[in-house]
DNA sequence: TGACAAACAAGAGTTGCTCCTATCTAATAG
DNA sequence: CTATTAGATAGGAGCAACTCTTGTTTGTCA
């Protein structure tokens, strides 16, 4: 929470309970599934305060929103640099690790008109579990 | 239109508005944003029908559907393999090339595990448009 | 131990689809 | 060339996922 301080930010009840679900997460959650965890601890927390603490917390880099193909946004608690794997079917979102993509390099077209703040690479295809 | 007769589908005058109005369009719009386009030329279309066309021309592989930060789903007309800048503040989807970027190898572990469908390099960053 | 700016809960409002139904039409058969 | 009909469309209701508003509470600092 010394980031909290850091950026003018309280430090209420909330956004500790939130914060600490977040941590121990390792999948990519939509807001609604953060909500639904968070009120088992907490239940008289509002889906707009859990909704409203993400998005404060993607502007103080605490987590990261993450591209997706489904009409819900999805945090990701893992703010390190790593790639994704999107099943088309159940729609996950799988991390995978690679020393080659994290090592590319930008192009100097791109890296001379704009301003790159993370790169990923994304795969899109079927998951282990949706192949059967 | 062969590719929607190939498909069992009709070849309706709204289909073949949309599919003009794709063909010439450079950029990624939304569903909303298409539905904008064509109605200038067809004033009676309904939205549901450009984004039921747009879902269905995405099924036969006319248009994808590509990864996004918002709320809205984004159509790309160019199902060439190639890569996208996001632009955080203006939400504007800039494609570019690198045939580096296209001959990136999947790694071994996920081939074994997934079926890999396609690849892209998504950067994440600020415009030039933007930067001012 | 106040004073107060910031944060919260509850609920209304908005956006962007998605579904439903009556109507229409492109494709095929006669 | 017409009749038939499965499939497509327009218009509008419905729904999910936020986003905003308002009145109340609370963490922080003097
Ligand atoms: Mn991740
Ligand atoms: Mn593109
Ligand atoms: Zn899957
Ligand atoms: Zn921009």
């Amino acid at each position: 929470m010394k980031r909290c301080k850091h950026n003018n930010l309280k430090v209420t009840p909330q956004r500790i309970a939130i914060y600490k679900k977040l941590i121990e997460l390792k999948n990519h959650p939509s807001a609604d599934a953060m909500f639904q965890t968070v009120r088992r601890d907490f239940p008289n927390i509002s889906f707009d305060t859990v909704n409203r603490t993400l998005l404060t917390f993607s502007e103080i880099g605490i987590v990261d929103v993450i591209e997706g193909h489904g009409r819900q946004r999805r945090f990701d608690p893992d703010i390190s640099c790593h790639h994704h794997f999107h099943c088309v079917k159940c729609k996950e979102i799988i991390d995978f690790y690679s020393a080659e993509y994290d090592n590319l390099e930008i192009p100097e077209n791109i890296k001379k008109k704009f301003t790159v703040l993370s790169k990923r690479v994304v795969l899109n295809g079927i998951c282990d579990k949706c192949t059967e």
